[in-house]
DNA sequence: AGTGCGGCCTGTCCGC
DNA sequence: TGCGGACAGGCCGCAC
């Protein structure tokens, strides 16, 4: 599910209710996830203090006054903000009770999602020491990629869903954005000139912008906060449209698997 | 070093 | 209605 404007979102609607909490307990269901939760998570989060809620690519960064839960959504993971006397779900696997008698549920059916605990500076964990610049940030530019794709082969589609290359641009929006700079999906990276990457790089930012604005986008189940989908789907102009009319051209949309995932492209707006 | 896969999981949908 | 297979928003880790 989620790339970077889902977990903006999420981030933006539990960081009032973290903000200044006490944990009270923490209740682990299901510690198998990508990795497993680690089974002292309750003794090392309880009594501590929320201090910040921040995001670095598609990783949240609960920071409290001893050490930082990073999580990650996965493909399918959510968090929501509820009572903690609300039965749990299926897959609701981890539970932060706060004192104000509000609870943090993490929910995740596939389980590709992790929780990770560090009392160290969260960036030089190694789930995050290699990621690339935000896209959103003024360190990513068109001279940025343009140097980093030199030699590279690799389809551009795959070269910006690359987490080292830059984060949070997760297939859907990597569909749209190319669609919005007219680049084909399989164009080599380093066989595009400067300022189609300038191009890209705005589209890039205003895909992501645009999905933070709308909630997200909702395909089958990212929630936000309250439990409710984003509307960015609406928006959408490639991702899924196989065999429509582009919305320029009227040309057939074409569909095919680059790197294992499904691409979408206008043969005649994308070069 | 860069590239391309397998694998982790459950749920859903589609064709037979 | 049941069943097998493909596919789904991510990404690490491994071969080559």
């Amino acid at each position: 599910m989620p790339e970077l404007p889902e977990v903006e979102t999420t981030r933006r609607g539990i960081s009032p209710h973290l903000i200044g909490q006490t944990i009270q307990a923490t209740v682990i269901r299901e510690p198998q996830l990508r990795w497993p939760i680690p089974a002292d998570l309750p003794e090392r989060l309880d009594r501590r203090t929320v201090r910040t809620v921040e995001r670095r690519g598609k990783y949240l960064l609960i920071g409290t006054n001893r050490g930082t839960l990073i999580v990650h959504l996965g493909m399918s993971g959510s968090l929501r903000i509820l009572s903690p006397d609300s039965p749990p779900r299926k897959h609701d696997h981890l539970d932060i009770v706060l004192a104000n008698g509000t609870c943090l549920r993490f929910h995740d059916p596939r389980r590709f999602g992790c929780v990770v605990w560090t009392e160290n500076d969260p960036q030089v964990h190694p789930l995050l020491a290699g990621l690339g610049p935000e896209p959103l940030s003024t360190s990513f530019d068109a001279a940025y990629l343009y140097r980093k794709a030199r030699g590279r082969s690799t389809p551009v589609k795959s070269f910006i869903m690359d987490s080292h290359v830059v984060v949070g641009v997760g297939n859907i929006y990597a569909n749209e954005a190319l669609f919005r700079a007219g680049i084909a999906p399989r164009r080599q990276a380093g066989r595009i000139a400067l300022p189609r990457y300038e191009k890209l790089v705005l589209s890039i930012r205003a895909v992501l912008s645009e999905a933070i604005e709308q909630g997200g986008t909702t395909l089958r189940d990212f929630v936000n906060e309250n439990g409710n989908p984003g509307y960015f789907q609406q928006t959408l102009q490639i991702y899924g449209r196989s065999g429509l009319p582009c919305y320029r051209c009227g040309q057939s949309i074409r569909t095919e698997r680059l790197g294992q995932r499904s691409t979408y492209w206008c043969p005649s707006c994308q070069r």
